[in-house]
DNA sequence: CGCGGCCTTGAGAAATGTCAACTTACGTGG
DNA sequence: CCACGTAAGTTGACATTTCTCAAGGCCGCG
């Protein structure tokens, strides 16, 4: 259940002359989208040696709703799923996370939610303690962290007009779009959607049940609108793709 | 339809001699549960330098969103509804504000929501550019904020388990029971659970229509679990609305 | 080659939405 | 002071969307 693997100890090769270029923090590919990217060069020192670098692979749950929050996350590679879950098994999906995006902006005593890995994760983990000594001193990372957390709010409000006023064919059109312009930012604009997650991710996504997810996708492509290919769906019809979307 | 009126100028009450008590924020009833009890009483008087007091009485719309974001407000009396509307006049609740709470978390260029006075309402309006100074000035204020925001935060999530993947009797049970916390933290427990919004708002905030919210209270009056006056309910059977809520 | 997981599809059920009538409460003006 | 008009709330009948349950197809892996 619970596996994340520390991969390596960073502590290990940091001592007293280490030379810009020597941690890890620098030659991070997502640095510039990730909360590092508030740190100067002069400060990734100071990241990086509390960093400690850890993977996970499909299925690993490693962040467990209700239990001790000990540590946050910024992701490098791959999803995660961020959920919550009902006593009798019914599952929101509250969020996904992808590189560059951080896990436990809520500084609090437990996780209020639980985290796994939908395809192959990199992650960068932090003792809570010592990454909020950090943010304590350093007000600009703390600013960063207020704009991470201020965006995930906005989109934690459109979330919900999303689930709570539009139809299945609006959810999933907009899920579609949203996950375009999320691979966009990380990797470039494509007409092909990746989408690693199954389709019961989108259904707890989007509160809908698969049988709707799959019946929707199917009328999208019935309509013209995407194709749907294994692990992605190509956008056929953009326009009309956007619209459905935008309603 | 925008009529913020401004009834104190504060900026004239105050000069070089002044003493602690000769500001509105040091006599402020909510103080403690807004976002500036994180200023000592000797940083209070930099606060009062900026704020706005000002009321807005039923249906007042202060906030407009898409407008660009020249205002954050805290709230003093009175209760906010915060809501987003798609173009077809759609409309998704996706919060409301009472006494302590903070409007304009997100420091961004356009508001990403609408927001009305329920009720009549006092707020405190801060210019956003002179706030964000002092929070720039004030680490221990930013992380006051960014409290705020990660509880918000943690809101919105459980409001999207809510409206995802709850039933209509559990979404308006779940409600009552968080407005009852609610006043409860600021008024004190009692069996009454205020709603001085109408249905239409409780079903744009659950995501459901105005006939499922009244045919669901009605149930639960059925039930014996709730009784059904003018402007409130009163909870007649506590452990079955928090079981039914808490699912 | 066969099994198991995931996805799709269909038929019927259930929950919720829609439309419309009616009630109640309340404020206004005769 | 009453009567009317309006807005909010409730209730009923019916429509629609989405869910549930069940069957079958596809595909990768052992």
């Amino acid at each position: 259940m619970t596996a994340t693997i520390e991969l390596t100890s960073p502590k290990a090769a940091h001592a007293c002359g280490r030379q810009p270029g020597d941690n890890y923090c620098d030659n991070c590919k997502v640095r510039s989208l990730a909360v590092c990217a508030a740190l100067g060069p002069e400060e990734l020192p100071e990241l990086d040696d509390i960093v400690h670098h850890t993977r996970a692979d499909g299925k690993t749950t490693f962040i467990h709703q209700g239990e001790t929050a000990e540590s946050v996350f910024s992701v490098t590679e791959g999803m995660v799923r961020l959920y919550k879950l009902l006593s009798d098994g019914r599952r929101q999906i509250i969020g996904v996370a992808m590189p560059g995006d951080f896990l436990g902006l809520a500084l609090h005593n437990r996780y209020g939610f639980s985290a796994d890995a939908v395809d192959d994760v990199a992650l960068c983990r932090f003792d809570r303690r010592e990454f909020d000594n950090l943010v304590t001193a350093k007000p600009h990372f703390l600013r960063r962290l207020h704009e991470f957390a201020t965006h995930e709010l906005v989109i934690a409000q459109e979330q919900m007009t999303l689930i709570g006023r539009r139809s299945a064919e609006e959810r999933v059109a907009a899920f579609l779009v949203a996950m375009r312009e999320r691979w966009t930012r990380i990797k470039g604009p494509s007409v092909t959607i990746q989408l690693p997650m199954q389709r019961i991710d989108m259904a707890d996504y989007l509160g809908l049940t698969i049988e709707t997810v799959s019946r929707t996708l199917t009328k999208l492509a019935r309509d013209g609108v995407i194709l749907i290919v294994p692990e992605a769906v190509r956008v056929l019809d953009e326009k009309k793709l956007l619209s459905i979307a935008r309603a």
